[in-house]
DNA sequence: TGCTATGCATAGAAAGGCGATACATCCACG
DNA sequence: CGTGGATGTATCGCCTTTCTATGCATAGCA
C-alpha cells in the first residue's frame, strides 16, 4: 500500500473531502459539517470529535491555515487552504480518482441492478 | 456517520474489494493478493498482515466460508462467498457508489486537469 | 427559565492497516 | 545437494483514524 497510492486512500476520504470544501473558499468547522451533510443529502453526519482533530491535523501539515474571527470576538475559527494544500489536494484527488476506478472495476458488476434484458 | 451509510465506507474499501473478488469465484488468500495487484496495475499491494485478519473477519461475519485444500494436504485455504455475503455485497456496493459520487462531486473540480481551452 | 442551535475542543476507546516475524513447501539454478 | 526466491498462511504490536462522550460558552426563542 506504499507505492503510488497514499495509504490514506484506503482509509476514509474525509481529509480529502474537508480539504476540497475549504478549497472552495474560507470555512469554519461548523460550516464544514453542514456542507458535508448537504452534499451527501444528509447521509453523512461528520461528528465534531472527528472534524476538529482532523482540521488540526491538516493545519499541522501546513495544508490549511486558521484565523480566529475578530469580529465577534473568538467565536469562529476560519480556515483557508494554503498553496501547499492546493498542490496536495490536486494530487490526492487524482489518486483518489484512480483508486475509485480500480474499486469500481471490481464492485461495479455487483452494484448494478440486473439488466432487464431477459426479464 | 451512522444513518444510511455504514461507517466502513469511510474507512477503506478493502472489505468490499476482497468480497467482490471472492464473489467472482473461489479464491485463496494469495490469489486475492495477486488479483488486487493486477486490477490496480501493481499500484496497490495488499499486505498479508492486512489480508488474513480481514478474511477471518469476513468469515466471522458469515459473508464468506473457507475450506482447506484437500488435494495438496492443507496448503491453500479456499474461500467462497455465502448467500448472506452476496446480499451484503450488493447492498454495500450500491452504498459505496453513492458515497463515491458524493466524494467526487466535491473533489472532481480539483482533480481535473485544467481544460486546454485557452492553452 | 429552559431547550435548541451554534461553535470549538479534548480524552479515551474501538477498529483497521502495516511492518515484522514466523514457519512450511516447492521449484529452479548452480 | 544446497540455496534462494516464490508460494502460502498466520499472528503480534504499533500507529493512525474515527467515534462516543463530555465539557464549555453564546445566542435565540418559547
Amino acid at each position: 500500500m506504499q507505492e503510488s497510492f497514499e495509504r490514506e486512500l484506503l482509509r476514509g476520504s474525509l481529509d480529502l473531502m474537508v480539504l476540497s470544501i475549504i478549497a472552495e473558499g474560507p470555512q469554519y468547522g461548523y460550516s464544514i459539517q453542514k456542507r458535508v451533510a448537504h452534499v451527501s443529502r444528509e447521509q453523512v453526519s461528520l461528528a465534531a470529535g472527528t472534524l476538529y482533530p482532523l482540521l488540526h491535523r491538516l493545519e499541522g501539515d501546513g495544508l490549511i491555515k486558521s484565523r480566529w474571527d475578530e469580529e465577534t470576538g473568538r467565536r469562529r475559527k476560519w480556515y483557508e487552504i494554503t498553496a501547499a494544500g492546493k498542490r496536495s489536494l490536486k494530487q490526492k484527488a487524482q489518486h483518489w480518482q484512480q483508486y475509485a476506478e480500480c474499486v469500481w472495476s471490481l464492485i461495479g458488476p455487483f452494484a448494478a441492478n440486473p439488466k432487464p434484458l431477459t426479464g
